[in-house]
DNA sequence: TTGGCTATAATGTATATACATAATGATCGG
DNA sequence: CCGATCATTATGTATATACATTATAGCCAA
């Protein structure tokens, strides 16, 4: 059984029309009613009809067409919104005591492959972090960060002893864009050592580069044991799912 | 050099705060404007600040509370879109000559195992699909696939030989919510012998399951080598980026 | 037939307004 | 001094309206 929670029109025009598409019974292709149609049948004003279909079609579900009218769109390639938490967090949701330790770190002039990782075209100074994640006393995960100086001088000043490079870039770093790359590789000798796994197990990679208006912030890469770890991404029609 | 198309009031306003925050200016728990402040700093009406400021929520770039104000939220977990594809066009994005076959394919009735990767909870027939999407004539991606053909009963006509089971289904069934599941593995002899690479290549592995409000539709598992491959996902605090 | 003009139909954006909702803070009685 | 009540304030939702934009269709003339 189905609680509904007496919602507001919005809600229920937009449940009614994902319902239908969802269902089939708006194929793709299939024009929905205009606007003003929408309107006369739940008894309403074009503006919230707008709204709804203005939403659905942010969402990818419709497309609209001045003049034609608004269509069923073809559902392509599966968007799917990943989240990608902290490690911490990750940890903890699994009820294990995370802990996180530095292995190396050094400060250095930003050699050839610095730069191109941190998309970075004069020489500047970098910090370079080599750490662990531990659950539960077990290593979790590999971090190896690059930090650039020239973005976050503050950085220097900090071992990391007590706080996660990630967790504390997060809070000096407020908001910024990201890329994630995702791949699997074989864990060579040196991963091995440090995530005390078996030489040449296969391990989940995501390397991300983090910028801010200032400029290059940080590139890591996250290196999973992959018998041990997953992502999950979920892509719902609506939205929220 | 910036081109700026000249935008809407909304996309400017929009803009506007969105680089305040992003650039740190308002950093994590600082209030913003009230509505009726923006209206009169933008001199427009209220509704069109709302609008602004209900989309900036939604996006999770900021928290509206009642009585209180809209306040910079704090940048939590990153939340990134991946865009998975389907694997023609990936291969096509390449410049690559497309070409697909399939090893096997087989009905029976759901065993166990397959109960479980489609979630159901009867004994029903499945149809079960190992296919192989070559780029340029090399192996590129192996396709194990399930397809219940209590939800989907047409799968048992088609021989997949023109058209793969992916490109198949999505012509189907319209609209379906989906889980994706990424992990590494290590690639068995078998995996290794179909895919023409080493025993032991780390893979990318994406698992994924497929309903539509009539049950269960499919399970695919997609092996990808992974010293030839990478997911990217992006994250951009406005939202397209 | 063809090319271009125009009317029209649908969406896109914005306004002014109204009332609902919820959390805060102040007031007042015990 | 504590606690209930109530006014205030900011957001949430919806309406009616206006005008801009743009793709389509139809018309008319060369």
């Amino acid at each position: 059984m189905t609680i509904v929670k007496d919602a507001t029109l919005h809600q229920r025009i937009l449940g009614d029309i994902e319902a239908r598409i969802v269902s089939g019974e708006w194929p793709p292709g299939h024009r929905i009613p205009f606007e003003v149609d929408l309107a006369a049948d739940y008894n309403c004003s074009r503006m919230t009809a707008n709204k709804v279909l203005t939403q659905l079609a942010k969402s990818g579900l419709i497309e609209r067409r001045k003049k034609s009218g608004s269509f069923v769109a073809q559902p392509r390639a599966q968007s799917a919104v990943l989240a990608i938490a902290e490690i911490e967090a990750e940890v903890q949701s699994l009820r294990l005591a995370y802990s996180h330790s530095v292995h190396a770190r050094t400060k250095r002039r930003a050699n050839a492959d610095d730069k191109q990782r941190l998309e970075l075209s004069e020489a500047a100074s970098v910090l370079d972090i080599t750490s662990i994640h531990h659950a539960a006393s077990a290593p979790f995960c590999l971090e190896e960060r690059l930090i650039s100086l020239a973005t976050v001088p503050e950085a220097e000043a900090e071992t990391f002893a007590k706080i996660s490079p990630g967790t504390w870039l997060l809070k000096q770093v407020p908001w910024s864009a990201a890329e994630n790359r995702i791949s699997a590789v074989s864990a060579d000798a040196s991963v091995a050592g440090l995530l005390d796994i078996e030489k040449g197990t296969a391990c989940l990679v995501i390397e991300r580069r983090t910028w801010s208006p200032a400029g290059p912030v940080t590139s890591v890469r996250l290196t999973y044991p992959g018998d041990r770890h997953a992502l999950v991404a979920r892509f719902a029609p609506g939205g929220e799912g």
